[in-house]
DNA sequence: AAAGTCAAAACGGATA
DNA sequence: TATCCGTTTTGACTTT
Protein backbone atom coordinates (compact mmCIF):
# COMPACT_ATOMS: atom_id res chain seq x y z
CA UNK A 1 0.00 0.00 0.00
CA UNK A 2 1.53 3.34 -1.21
CA UNK A 3 0.60 6.31 0.98
CA UNK A 4 -3.19 6.73 0.56
CA UNK A 5 -4.23 10.00 0.50
CA UNK A 6 -7.17 9.09 -1.00
CA UNK A 7 -9.87 11.51 -1.30
CA UNK A 8 -11.63 12.50 1.51
CA UNK A 9 -14.52 14.90 2.48
CA UNK A 10 -16.72 16.20 5.14
CA UNK A 11 -19.24 14.21 2.94
CA UNK A 12 -17.38 10.85 3.76
CA UNK A 13 -17.64 11.74 7.81
CA UNK A 14 -21.14 12.90 7.28
CA UNK A 15 -22.37 10.30 5.60
CA UNK A 16 -23.70 7.22 7.50
CA UNK A 17 -22.72 3.78 6.25
CA UNK A 18 -20.02 5.21 3.95
CA UNK A 19 -16.60 4.42 6.04
CA UNK A 20 -14.14 6.29 6.06
CA UNK A 21 -11.94 4.17 6.98
CA UNK A 22 -11.53 2.83 3.62
CA UNK A 23 -10.27 5.91 2.47
CA UNK A 24 -6.53 6.23 4.09
CA UNK A 25 -6.06 9.47 4.85
CA UNK A 26 -2.89 11.13 6.90
CA UNK A 27 -2.88 14.03 8.91
CA UNK A 28 -0.80 16.35 10.46
CA UNK A 29 -1.60 19.31 12.30
CA UNK A 30 0.44 22.08 10.42
CA UNK A 31 -0.62 24.44 13.41
CA UNK A 32 0.44 21.81 15.90
CA UNK A 33 3.84 21.30 14.37
CA UNK A 34 6.15 18.92 16.02
CA UNK A 35 8.40 21.02 17.84
CA UNK A 36 7.47 20.87 21.60
CA UNK A 37 9.71 17.55 21.92
CA UNK A 38 12.18 18.86 18.93
CA UNK A 39 14.97 19.68 21.31
CA UNK A 40 14.59 15.80 22.86
CA UNK A 41 14.36 13.62 19.57
CA UNK A 42 14.69 10.58 21.62
CA UNK A 43 14.37 6.79 20.30
CA UNK A 44 11.36 6.68 21.25
CA UNK A 45 9.81 3.33 23.16
CA UNK A 46 6.59 3.46 22.58
CA UNK A 47 6.68 4.70 19.04
CA UNK A 48 8.74 1.94 18.30
CA UNK A 49 6.48 -0.16 19.91
CA UNK A 50 3.63 1.39 17.37
CA UNK A 51 5.20 0.85 14.06
CA UNK A 52 5.70 -2.73 15.14
CA UNK A 53 2.25 -3.09 15.54
CA UNK A 54 1.22 -1.02 13.34
CA UNK A 55 0.62 -2.46 9.44
CA UNK A 56 1.79 -0.43 6.06
CA UNK A 57 1.07 3.02 7.21
CA UNK A 58 3.24 2.21 9.91
CA UNK A 59 6.23 3.79 7.37
CA UNK A 60 4.44 7.17 8.36
CA UNK A 61 4.79 7.11 12.16
CA UNK A 62 7.01 9.39 13.71
CA UNK A 63 10.25 9.03 15.31
CA UNK A 64 8.55 11.75 17.51
CA UNK A 65 7.02 10.92 20.05
CA UNK A 66 4.40 14.26 20.42
CA UNK A 67 1.23 14.29 19.86
CA UNK A 68 1.12 10.61 21.52
CA UNK A 69 -2.31 11.32 22.19
CA UNK A 70 -3.56 12.10 18.64
CA UNK A 71 -1.62 9.12 17.49
CA UNK A 72 -2.53 7.03 20.84
CA UNK A 73 -5.12 5.54 18.97
CA UNK A 74 -3.02 4.03 16.58
CA UNK A 75 -2.46 1.63 19.39
CA UNK A 76 -5.98 0.30 19.86
CA UNK A 77 -5.62 -0.70 15.89
CA UNK A 78 -5.59 0.56 12.70
CA UNK A 79 -5.71 4.32 12.60
CA UNK A 80 -4.89 5.59 9.38
CA UNK A 81 -8.36 6.59 9.24
CA UNK A 82 -10.58 8.93 9.61
CA UNK A 83 -13.14 8.55 11.91
CA UNK A 84 -16.60 9.15 10.36
CA UNK A 85 -19.16 10.84 11.74
CA UNK A 86 -21.67 8.99 10.57
CA UNK A 87 -20.37 6.19 12.84
CA UNK A 88 -19.46 8.57 15.50
CA UNK A 89 -23.82 9.47 15.62
CA UNK A 90 -24.89 6.13 15.22
CA UNK A 91 -22.26 5.12 18.31
CA UNK A 92 -23.29 8.39 19.85
CA UNK A 93 -27.14 7.17 19.79
CA UNK A 94 -26.07 3.73 20.73
CA UNK A 95 -24.18 4.50 23.98
CA UNK A 96 -25.75 7.61 24.46
CA UNK A 97 -29.09 4.82 25.50
CA UNK A 98 -27.00 2.39 27.34
CA UNK A 99 -24.35 4.26 29.02
CA UNK A 100 -24.32 8.20 28.66
CA UNK A 101 -21.57 8.80 29.85
CA UNK A 102 -20.23 10.79 27.41
CA UNK A 103 -18.27 8.04 25.68
CA UNK A 104 -18.02 6.83 22.39
CA UNK A 105 -16.52 3.81 20.97
CA UNK A 106 -13.53 4.47 19.17
CA UNK A 107 -14.11 4.16 15.82
CA UNK A 108 -11.46 2.95 14.33
CA UNK A 109 -9.83 0.75 16.57
CA UNK A 110 -9.54 -2.74 15.97
CA UNK A 111 -7.78 -4.41 18.97
CA UNK A 112 -9.61 -3.15 22.09
CA UNK A 113 -12.15 -1.92 20.83
CA UNK A 114 -14.92 -4.80 21.07
CA UNK A 115 -13.75 -6.23 24.22
CA UNK A 116 -12.48 -3.17 26.26
CA UNK A 117 -14.40 -0.06 27.29
CA UNK A 118 -13.24 3.17 27.85
CA UNK A 119 -12.60 4.65 31.04
CA UNK A 120 -15.34 6.41 31.02
CA UNK A 121 -17.48 9.29 32.81
CA UNK A 122 -19.95 6.45 33.89
CA UNK A 123 -17.56 6.06 37.24
CA UNK A 124 -19.36 9.22 37.98
CA UNK A 125 -22.69 10.06 38.25
CA UNK A 126 -24.93 11.05 35.44
CA UNK A 127 -27.09 13.88 35.33
CA UNK A 128 -30.13 14.48 33.89
CA UNK A 129 -29.31 14.83 30.69
CA UNK A 130 -27.87 10.97 30.73
CA UNK A 131 -24.67 13.30 30.78
CA UNK A 132 -21.59 12.69 33.34
CA UNK A 133 -20.42 15.81 35.03
CA UNK A 134 -19.25 14.63 38.10
CA UNK A 135 -15.78 14.62 36.67
CA UNK A 136 -15.82 17.85 35.57
CA UNK A 137 -18.28 19.66 37.63
CA UNK A 138 -17.80 18.27 41.24
CA UNK A 139 -14.81 19.15 43.23
CA UNK A 140 -13.26 15.98 44.16
CA UNK A 141 -14.11 15.67 47.57
CA UNK A 142 -12.30 13.99 50.87
CA UNK A 143 -10.39 10.91 49.37
CA UNK A 144 -12.94 10.53 46.10
CA UNK A 145 -10.46 9.36 42.79
CA UNK A 146 -10.63 11.89 40.77
CA UNK A 147 -11.38 10.31 37.00
CA UNK A 148 -10.13 11.57 33.81
CA UNK A 149 -11.87 10.78 31.02
CA UNK A 150 -10.43 8.92 27.72
CA UNK A 151 -12.00 10.86 24.94
CA UNK A 152 -13.24 8.77 22.02
CA UNK A 153 -11.76 8.88 18.67
CA UNK A 154 -14.98 10.45 17.40
CA UNK A 155 -14.80 12.83 19.86
CA UNK A 156 -11.42 13.87 19.66
CA UNK A 157 -11.43 14.41 16.51
CA UNK A 158 -14.33 16.28 15.98
CA UNK A 159 -12.98 18.34 18.83
CA UNK A 160 -9.82 18.94 17.10
CA UNK A 161 -11.82 19.72 13.78
CA UNK A 162 -13.50 22.12 15.32
CA UNK A 163 -10.44 23.41 16.85
CA UNK A 164 -8.83 23.65 13.42
CA UNK A 165 -12.27 26.22 12.56
CA UNK A 166 -11.94 28.29 15.64
CA UNK A 167 -9.67 28.29 18.58
CA UNK A 168 -12.64 29.87 20.64
CA UNK A 169 -16.17 28.78 21.41
CA UNK A 170 -18.93 31.27 22.13
CA UNK A 171 -21.06 29.91 25.18
CA UNK A 172 -23.90 28.66 22.73
CA UNK A 173 -21.26 27.09 19.87
CA UNK A 174 -20.05 25.06 22.87
CA UNK A 175 -22.68 24.02 24.39
CA UNK A 176 -24.07 22.73 21.20
CA UNK A 177 -20.75 20.92 20.33
CA UNK A 178 -20.60 19.30 23.66
CA UNK A 179 -24.17 17.96 23.34
CA UNK A 180 -23.04 16.56 19.67
CA UNK A 181 -20.21 14.73 21.79
CA UNK A 182 -22.03 13.83 24.86
CA UNK A 183 -19.67 15.79 26.68
CA UNK A 184 -20.27 18.37 29.53
CA UNK A 185 -19.70 22.09 28.37
CA UNK A 186 -16.60 22.38 31.10
CA UNK A 187 -14.89 19.15 29.13
CA UNK A 188 -15.53 21.23 26.04
CA UNK A 189 -14.27 24.10 28.07
CA UNK A 190 -11.12 22.97 29.49
CA UNK A 191 -10.19 21.32 26.26
CA UNK A 192 -10.18 24.16 24.15
CA UNK A 193 -8.27 25.57 26.91
CA UNK A 194 -5.53 22.55 27.28
CA UNK A 195 -6.01 22.74 23.46
CA UNK A 196 -5.00 26.25 23.00
CA UNK A 197 -2.10 25.95 25.55
CA UNK A 198 -0.47 23.19 24.21
CA UNK A 199 -0.66 24.85 20.71
CA UNK A 200 1.42 27.79 22.48
CA UNK A 201 3.87 25.36 23.91
CA UNK A 202 4.49 24.26 20.69
CA UNK A 203 4.58 27.39 18.63
CA UNK A 204 7.24 28.84 21.34
CA UNK A 205 9.24 25.81 21.16
CA UNK A 206 9.30 26.02 17.62
CA UNK A 207 10.42 29.24 18.19
CA UNK A 208 12.77 28.12 19.92
CA UNK A 209 14.17 25.37 17.96
CA UNK A 210 14.10 27.97 14.57
CA UNK A 211 16.44 30.48 16.74
CA UNK A 212 18.51 27.52 18.28
CA UNK A 213 19.01 25.52 14.72
CA UNK A 214 19.87 28.77 12.91
CA UNK A 215 23.59 27.79 13.03
CA UNK A 216 23.29 24.20 12.53
CA UNK A 217 23.52 23.05 9.27
CA UNK A 218 24.97 19.90 11.35
CA UNK A 219 21.64 19.32 12.58
CA UNK A 220 20.24 19.15 9.81
CA UNK A 221 22.19 16.66 8.34
CA UNK A 222 21.57 14.34 10.99
CA UNK A 223 18.11 14.09 10.09
CA UNK A 224 17.85 11.01 8.10
CA UNK A 225 15.97 11.03 5.20
CA UNK A 226 13.14 8.60 5.61
CA UNK A 227 11.46 7.09 2.48
CA UNK A 228 8.58 4.96 2.28
CA UNK A 229 9.48 1.40 0.47
CA UNK A 230 6.75 -1.33 -0.61
CA UNK A 231 7.66 -4.19 -2.01
CA UNK A 232 11.25 -2.84 -1.93
CA UNK A 233 9.95 0.15 -4.48
CA UNK A 234 10.37 3.25 -3.29
CA UNK A 235 6.97 4.89 -3.44
CA UNK A 236 7.84 8.69 -2.28
CA UNK A 237 10.49 10.42 -0.48
CA UNK A 238 9.40 13.31 1.94
CA UNK A 239 10.59 15.55 -0.72
CA UNK A 240 7.92 14.89 -1.94
CA UNK A 241 5.37 15.71 0.22
CA UNK A 242 4.49 19.18 0.05
CA UNK A 243 6.15 21.85 2.44
CA UNK A 244 3.43 23.96 4.13
CA UNK A 245 4.84 27.57 4.35
CA UNK A 246 4.73 28.00 7.94
CA UNK A 247 6.42 24.59 8.43
CA UNK A 248 9.66 24.63 7.08
CA UNK A 249 11.49 24.68 10.04
CA UNK A 250 10.03 21.31 11.30
CA UNK A 251 11.31 17.74 10.55
CA UNK A 252 10.05 15.83 7.69
CA UNK A 253 8.42 13.16 10.51
CA UNK A 254 5.81 15.66 11.38
CA UNK A 255 3.52 13.59 8.57
CA UNK A 256 3.00 11.06 11.18
CA UNK A 257 0.83 13.20 13.43
CA UNK A 258 -2.95 13.84 13.56
CA UNK A 259 -3.72 10.60 11.16
CA UNK A 260 -7.08 11.94 10.91
CA UNK A 261 -6.84 15.58 11.02
CA UNK A 262 -5.11 16.39 7.36
CA UNK A 263 -8.05 17.11 5.90
CA UNK A 264 -8.72 19.97 8.06
CA UNK A 265 -5.92 21.88 6.81
CA UNK A 266 -7.40 24.45 4.70
CA UNK A 267 -4.56 25.63 3.43
CA UNK A 268 -2.99 22.77 2.01
CA UNK A 269 -4.06 21.52 -1.51
CA UNK A 270 -5.31 18.05 -1.29
CA UNK A 271 -4.47 17.60 -4.92
CA UNK A 272 -0.95 18.69 -4.02
CA UNK A 273 -0.41 16.38 -1.31
CA UNK A 274 -1.82 13.55 -3.21
CA UNK A 275 0.21 14.00 -6.08
CA UNK A 276 3.13 13.32 -4.45
CA UNK A 277 1.57 10.07 -3.27
CA UNK A 278 -0.27 8.73 -6.10
C1' DA B 1 2.38 -8.50 37.47
C1' DA B 2 4.94 -4.61 38.72
C1' DA B 3 7.33 -0.70 37.34
C1' DG B 4 8.13 2.90 34.26
C1' DT B 5 6.75 6.25 30.66
C1' DC B 6 3.91 9.38 28.38
C1' DA B 7 0.06 12.32 26.87
C1' DA B 8 -3.71 14.50 28.23
C1' DA B 9 -7.85 15.51 31.25
C1' DA B 10 -8.65 18.04 35.10
C1' DC B 11 -7.36 21.24 38.66
C1' DG B 12 -6.26 25.74 40.70
C1' DG B 13 -4.20 30.34 41.05
C1' DA B 14 -3.55 34.65 38.67
C1' DT B 15 -5.37 37.84 35.60
C1' DA B 16 -8.36 40.64 32.52
C1' DT C 1 -16.74 34.55 34.19
C1' DA C 2 -13.46 32.99 30.94
C1' DT C 3 -8.81 32.43 29.81
C1' DC C 4 -3.97 31.51 30.55
C1' DC C 5 -0.59 28.70 32.38
C1' DG C 6 1.64 25.60 35.37
C1' DT C 7 0.77 21.50 37.95
C1' DT C 8 -1.33 17.20 39.37
C1' DT C 9 -3.45 13.04 38.48
C1' DT C 10 -4.99 9.49 35.66
C1' DG C 11 -5.31 5.99 32.09
C1' DA C 12 -3.13 3.57 28.47
C1' DC C 13 0.60 1.47 27.17
C1' DT C 14 5.37 -0.77 27.11
C1' DT C 15 9.14 -2.94 29.22
C1' DT C 16 11.22 -5.95 32.43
Amino acid sequence: MALGCSSFSINDILTPGRDARDNITTSVDLTDLCAFKLATIKPDRQTRSRDRSSSGPSSFTSDCSEDEGEIKHTRQGSIHSSPSLGDFRNTMSESGSEESTGEVEYMACGKDTNNKQLPSLDQTEENENGQSDRAVDQPISGNKKRSRAAFSHAQVYELERRFNLQRYLSGPERADLAGTLKLTETQVKIWFQNRRYKTKRRQMAAELAACSSSTPPTLAKKVAVKILVQDDQIQYKEDDLPSPPALSLYPPYQYGYYHYMYCFQPWISRSALCGGMH
